[in-house]
RNA sequence: GGGCUCGUAGAUCAGCGGUAGAUCGCUUCCUUCGCAAGGAAGAGGCCCUGGGUUCGAAUCCCAGCGAGUCCA
């Protein structure tokens, strides 16, 4: 075993004069021209010399920076290439955002599987990082969006094979030195920068790795991604596991843009550098308006921040005391000074991070990446109404929008809007909530229980914070635990399932030997009959798996269901049900053997497949006329082909409506009609993606160097199913509905070719039937359904009445019914077979005379009675139902006065009802 | 993908096994110089859908649909 330290010792640090020393403080090992250093000059080990006081020799703004870092890799043979979207699972489905830029070149690249789009290459590429998000504004360097300047190199090692680059291009040495050189041209001082070794774990990778300080800001990190995790390794790392060394090894660095442009600045904070004009903009509109005396506290107080070990929120509450007396003033007026402005630095960044999300096209939701940005969002909401901006949410958004070049920005403005909408309404309803919760605590003068208060936060999105407000007004007390977020997490229960049923498909090892099968229909798509060579079969419990050289059956996949159709032999055929693809060998469903090394002739179900195909063309084609009418940020979320009829799943940001299904139709059957040409081909992953962006991955994300592109007009998508030749081969395209899949989803559901003529003819045949039976034709139907409802309503309520009136009738004229003394009360005993509401409606109107009712009825199969008791008769009714029901087989009950009750036994009512003055008495007075 | 909450009058909600309610809004009348004023009367409900339990379900149980929210 070994660790890594001899990975550190450079020829570059030799012939420059380095030399290694422990840090005094920390401990790390670090790497400096300086012998006299004693420690690594990363705090809390040193503190920040660049506030005030620049540590490069010119100032640069973000973007001057940006270009001077690029233009200098460029000079020296790297090539630039454009920055990726935020939002990284648009290109792979491991991650949510782009946290690095080294993101951009996994997983493909980095395991040497896809060639980079370049080598070496320079990058400045847009991150978020949500883990940040409560040290925003307030440590003075923590951003949650920020750019990651970098260069990357790809090596492979000599000797190793298969690889999609080869050789190296450069390591460790080239990479200190060119860090080194950039950092004297920016008139750096190179006796003050230090080299810290840290080496880096993560995702199952590791190498070497450097830290960079210079004058107690870390301004980049080298990393040598050159280890892969091995139980059998000789390193053993921090994590606690073992690595070995991989075939490729990857040069990963990144450069803080934001960090390079504070040294180059030494404003107070880092956000002062970033966006001067937003802050100053937003100070303005906030009302902030400090004396140069209030100004000058407040960055003296940034600059004693940075040089303390501020990590997080709490060491900025813990060390606020400790500045306050340094600096010879009450720390409550240091918080006045500066909460609001943390509120002003985070709304800069968390606007920055919201244009980068909505711009890259992330639409808000309650689930993955649209979660995150509704979270940040709502954040950002809350802070701007604290610090008092004056200003539309949606419009300082598109000022950073606007900033960054996105060209959607409309479509921003609308989410944005539409969000805060969201949000308002659902603090209403939580105020409410809240409201008459805490009146009910405050009238039993006792506090809200932290049950509710978690209850109130996770079910319905309300902050502690805000229920404490609003309770306090209705005058309940609030006790927030400390450990509140613990409590959260608890009511989520067991954790993580994580039970990662990786059951490894036993069929991927049954073919590992077999050769990948030849796909004809990628050159003959309308084929439907071919000729193949028997290498395989296996046995199943509903039949075989037969494995061909080559097939024209299409496997399932992409939403494309597998095709059908049979095998023959000379003297046999089977039936062909299913089709799937395991690593590339296809299998056939078949229901008999045809033996290894047969011969067989393969026929497709030529008109499912036909079906199929124009389904698929015309998946392609809502998906693009969604997109025209509805906007750039529509995306794929999922797919499903078939014969009677297709969908499509489109992350958008409210319900679709029916004019813009009208829209989507006119769109896509405009498309049919232009029958334009519908082309394949195979470029280079890296060649697609610069040509089309990542837009083309819809349908998903597929592996390997080379994808297939399939052309349609403007729509390029990635994909590998099947399709008609020209879209007019699509024939009709009509949208069946749309419903909300989940939050920020929306299903199409439509038909094409002849499916679309009987979907519509369906709709037509039922609105014929209604009409029938309405006996008007179609165009009145609406107007006559509506007709009939209202009358249908009418007539209830006209029964109603005449329920009410039969009932006083019965009541008045008491024909077919005995009456009966009971005490001093009359008493009416009846049978009428009527349903429930008859009999309570007939014993009320009994009761009004001033007599007591029994009333029974077999109406409805079993037995039902009421007893209705006018006010000063001393019968209990509920008692006497009880008693009398019982006798029905059942039970019943109610209040004193009115009581109903039965039992299935309908043939003992008329006993019971005899029975009923002899029950009453035993009840009168009881 | 999982947890939780909620679906009752046009709106906001109460009721939580026993005759469907309140407030606002709406209609008509009265009062008033006038009204987001006062008074009186009235209209307005498949209590989300479907099963189950029960003599009886808006109410309890199960499933579905819908809305919301928190977490991965």
């Amino acid at each position: 075993m070994s660790d890594l330290e001899d990975e550190y010792r450079l020829d570059y640090f030799d012939e420059e004069g380095f030399v290694r020393t422990a840090c005094s403080s920390c401990g790390d090992h670090f790497w400096t021209r300086d012998e006299r250093r004693e420690t690594c000059g990363e705090p809390p080990c040193a503190s920040y010399e660049f506030v005030g006081s620049p540590g490069f020799d010119e100032s640069y703004t973000l973007s001057e920076m940006r270009e001077a870092f690029l233009s200098f890799f460029e000079e020296r043979d790297h090539e630039r290439i454009d920055p990726y979207p935020v939002a990284a699972n648009r290109w792979r489905d491991d991650v949510l955002l782009t946290q690095a830029s080294v993101y951009d070149f996994q997983p493909h690249v980095t395991s040497g599987q896809a060639p980079p789009p370049a080598n070496p290459l320079t990058v400045s590429q847009p991150c978020i990082r949500m883990q940040d998000i409560d040290n925003v504004g307030k440590t003075g360097r923590h951003t949650m969006a920020f750019e990651m300047m970098a260069h990357h190199a790809f090596n492979a090692r000599e000797e190793a094979e298969g690889y999609a680059y080869e050789g190296e291009v450069y390591w460790k040495d080239e990479t200190v030195a060119y860090c080194d050189e950039l950092l004297r041209e920016m008139g750096a001082d190179p006796e003050k920068v230090t080299y810290i070794e840290d080496p880096w774990v993560g995702g199952g990778n590791a190498g070497p790795a450097i830290e960079v300080i210079y004058e107690g800001l870390e301004l980049a990190t080298l990393v040598f991604m050159s280890m892969e995790r091995d139980e059998d390794g000789d390193y053993l790392l921090k994590d606690g596991n073992r690595y070995s060394k991989m075939d490729t090894y990857v040069v990963d660095t990144g450069y803080g843009l934001e960090r390079w442009t504070w040294m180059a600045q030494g404003t107070p904070t880092v956000y002062e550098a970033v966006y001067p004009e937003t802050i100053d903009f937003l100070k303005q509109h906030a009302g902030v308006d400090y004396t140069d005396e209030e100004d000058r506290l407040v960055a003296e107080a940034a600059t004693m921040a940075g040089g303390l070990d501020v990590d997080d929120v709490d060491d900025v509450e813990a060390a606020r005391g400790e500045i306050a007396a340094e600096l010879g003033v009450d720390v409550e007026r240091l918080r006045d000074l500066v909460e609001p402005l943390e509120s002003i630095y985070a709304v800069a960044d968390h606007c920055r991070t919201l244009a980068y999300m909505l711009g890259d096209g992330i639409v808000p939701s309650n689930v993955k990446t649209g979660y995150l940005a509704r979270m940040v969002l709502r954040r950002t909401k809350r802070l701007v109404d604290d610090a008092g901006v004056d200003v539309p949410l949606d419009e300082l958004v598109d000022m950073q929008a606007e900033r960054l070049g996105y060209e959607n920005r409309d479509t921003i403005r609308e989410i944005v809007r539409a969000e805060e909408e969201q949000y308002r309404e659902t603090l209403e309803r939580g105020s409410r909530r809240v409201e008459s919760l805490a009146a009910e605590y405050a009238d039993r003068g006792d506090p809200l229980p932290t049950g509710r208060l978690v209850e109130l936060y996770d079910s319905h999105g309300i902050q502690p914070e805000t229920v404490r407000e609003i309770a306090a007004r209705e005058g309940a007390s609030v006790e927030v635990p400390d450990d509140f977020y613990a409590l959260v997490a608890d009511r989520h229960g067991g954790d993580d399932g994580g039970e990662t049923a990786a059951e490894t498909d036993d069929r991927a090892a049954e073919v590992a030997d077999l050769p990948e099968t030849d796909l004809l229909f990628y050159d003959d798509p309308t084929g439907t009959a071919f000729e193949a060579v028997v290498l395989d079969c296996f046995e199943r419990e509903d039949g075989y798996d037969v494995v061909l050289d080559q097939t024209l059956f299409y496997p399932e996949g992409g939403g494309q269901p597998a095709d059908t159709g049979a095998l023959r032999t000379d003297d046999d055929s089977f039936a062909v049900t299913d089709v799937q693809s395991v690593d590339g060998v296809v299998l056939h469903r078949t229901d008999g053997n045809p033996g290894s090394g047969a011969i067989v002739r393969g026929s497709l179900d030529a008109e499912r497949r036909r079906a199929l195909m124009r389904a698929h063309t015309a998946t392609h084609v809502v998906g693009h006329a969604a997109r025209e009418v509805l906007g750039d940020h529509v995306r794929q979320a999922g797919a499903q082909k078939g014969v009677e009829s297709s969908r499509l799943d489109v992350r958008h940001f409210r319900r679709i409506g029916r004019d813009e299904i009208e829209a989507i139709e006119r769109v896509a059957n405009r498309i049919v009609r232009q029958n334009l040409s519908v082309r394949q081909s195979w470029p280079d992953r890296n060649e697609a993606e610069a040509a089309h962006g990542f837009d083309i991955y819809q349908g998903g994300i597929p592996p390997g160097e080379q994808v297939r592109l399939i052309t349609v007009g403007d729509d390029v998508q990635a994909c590998a199913g099947t399709h008609v030749e020209r879209t007019g081969d699509v024939g009709l395209i009509t949208v069946l509905s749309t419903e909300p899949i989940q939050d920020g989803v929306e299903r199409i559901a439509f038909a094409a070719g002849a499916a679309a003529v009987a979907a519509t003819q369906r709709v037509e045949r039922t609105l014929v039937d209604t009409a029938e039976t309405l006996d008007v034709s179609p165009p009145e139907v609406p107007e006559t359904a509506q007709r009939f409802f209202d009358e249908w309503k009418e007539r209830g309520k006209e029964i109603d009445r005449l329920t009410e009136e039969l009932a006083a009738a019965r009541a008045a004229g008491d024909g077919g019914g005995e009456t009966v003394e009971v005490g001093d009360a009359t008493v009416v005993v009846r049978r009428l077979d009527a349903d429930a509401d008859e009999l309570r409606a007939t014993a009320n109107a009994v009761v009004d005379e001033g007599r007591t009712a029994v009333l029974g009825s077999a109406a409805g199969g079993s037995a039902q009675v009421v007893v209705g008791v006018p006010d000063g008769v001393p019968i209990d009714a509920g008692e006497a139902v009880a008693r009398l029901s019982e006798r029905l087989g059942g039970g019943g009950g109610g209040p004193p006065d009115f009581a109903q009750g039965g039992g299935p036994d309908a043939d003992a009512l008329d006993d019971v009802l005899a029975d009923a003055p002899g029950v009453l008495r035993a009840v009168h007075n009881a």
